[in-house]
DNA sequence: CTGCCTGCAAACTCTTTGCACGAAT
DNA sequence: ATTCGTGCAAAGAGTTTGCAGGCAG
C-alpha cells in the first residue's frame, strides 16, 4: 500500500468513524508513515512535531489506537514496558518477531503457520482465536565472534 | 517437582549465590509455590503477607528475579503492562499462552515446535535464539451462546 | 454555532531505588 | 562484627485523563 493510499485510508476512516481530520492527526500518519523501522510512541511524537509542532504528546497516545483499530498500523510489543509501532504495509497480520537482544533490532518474519496452530489450541479449549503472537529473542553471533553487531544501524 | 524440592532446590540456590536465606524470602516462596494459577506481583505481596507480615512490596519485588533466575518461577507477559508468574512445575520451557480476553484465564500449552522455528528462523539471520514466546488471544465461544464465560474462577 | 479535539499538566500503574536500620552468618 | 537484606517512601518510566480553550464541520 502505497502512502497515498494509506493516507486516503485513514481519512476514511476518521470520517465513518465520525472522527475530525485534523492537522495533528494528519501530522502523526505522516511521520508514522515515513518510518522504515519499528518506533516508540515518543519517537513518533518527535517526528510529528517536526512537521507540526503543535503535536502534543496526549494527541499522540490519542491518534495511536485509531491507527491501529484501522489497520494502518500494527503494536509490536516485545515486553519491554514499551510498545514499538510499524506501519502496516501489507496485509500479513500473521507475522513473528524476531529480536536481536544485543542491538534490540526487530526483525519482522512471516509465520503463516501461526493462524492454523492458533485456531487448533483454541478450539480445544472452547475459544475463537482473535490475535497471535510468536516473538524470538536472540543474541547475535557476530558480536561475540568479533564484538560487533552487525544488526545495529 | 514437589514443593519440598522446589524449597530445597531455592536453599541451594541462595547458598551458591551467596545469597542469605531469609524469613521473608521463604514466605515469598511459600506464597507463590502455594499458588495453582498465574499471580502478580501485588497478589504475591498479599499471599506472602498472610505468612509473614513483614515482607515488603520491595523485597518481593527483588525476590522475583532470583526465583526466576534459578527456574523456580516462569515470568508470563501477555503484554497488559502486568508481569504474570507461574510455579515452573515441570521442565517444559516450550510453552505457548492461550488467553481468554473475556475472563483474563492463562492457559498453558505445550509448544515444542517453537524450539524449531525459532533456531530456523534466528540462524538466516545470524542470531542464535535464548527465548521464544508464543501466544494467542482468544474469545470464548460459550461467552457469545450463553452469556457465561465457562473459564472463569 | 456546536461539539469534538487539543495542549497542558497532573494523575495513574507498575516497578525500581536510596537510605538508614536490622538481621543472618 | 560485618555485610547483606529489609521496609519505607520517593522516584521513575510509560501512558492516560480532566479541564478549559480552540477549531473542524
Amino acid at each position: 500500500m502505497s502512502n497515498d493510499a494509506a493516507r486516503a485510508k485513514f481519512q476514511s476512516y476518521l470520517g465513518t468513524k465520525g472522527l475530525r481530520v485534523t492537522n495533528q492527526r494528519l501530522a502523526i500518519f505522516e511521520a508514522a508513515f515515513a518510518q522504515k523501522e519499528h518506533f516508540t510512541a515518543e519517537e513518533l511524537l518527535e517526528h510529528a512535531r517536526a512537521i507540526d509542532d503543535s503535536v502534543s504528546r496526549a494527541t499522540v497516545y490519542r491518534t495511536l489506537p485509531i491507527m491501529i483499530e484501522s489497520a494502518l498500523l500494527r503494536e509490536v510489543d516485545i515486553g519491554k514496558n514499551l510498545k514499538y509501532y510499524l506501519p502496516n504495509q501489507g496485509n500479513n497480520t500473521q507475522v513473528a518477531q524476531v529480536i536481536c537482544m544485543d542491538c534490540d533490532k526487530i526483525f519482522e518474519i512471516s509465520a503463516p503457520f501461526m493462524e492454523w496452530y492458533g485456531a487448533t489450541v483454541s478450539s480445544k479449549l472452547g475459544l475463537t482465536p482473535a490475535t497471535q503472537r510468536l516473538q524470538v529473542n536472540a543474541h547475535c553471533d557476530a558480536l561475540k565472534a568479533t564484538g560487533t553487531c552487525k544488526h545495529r544501524g
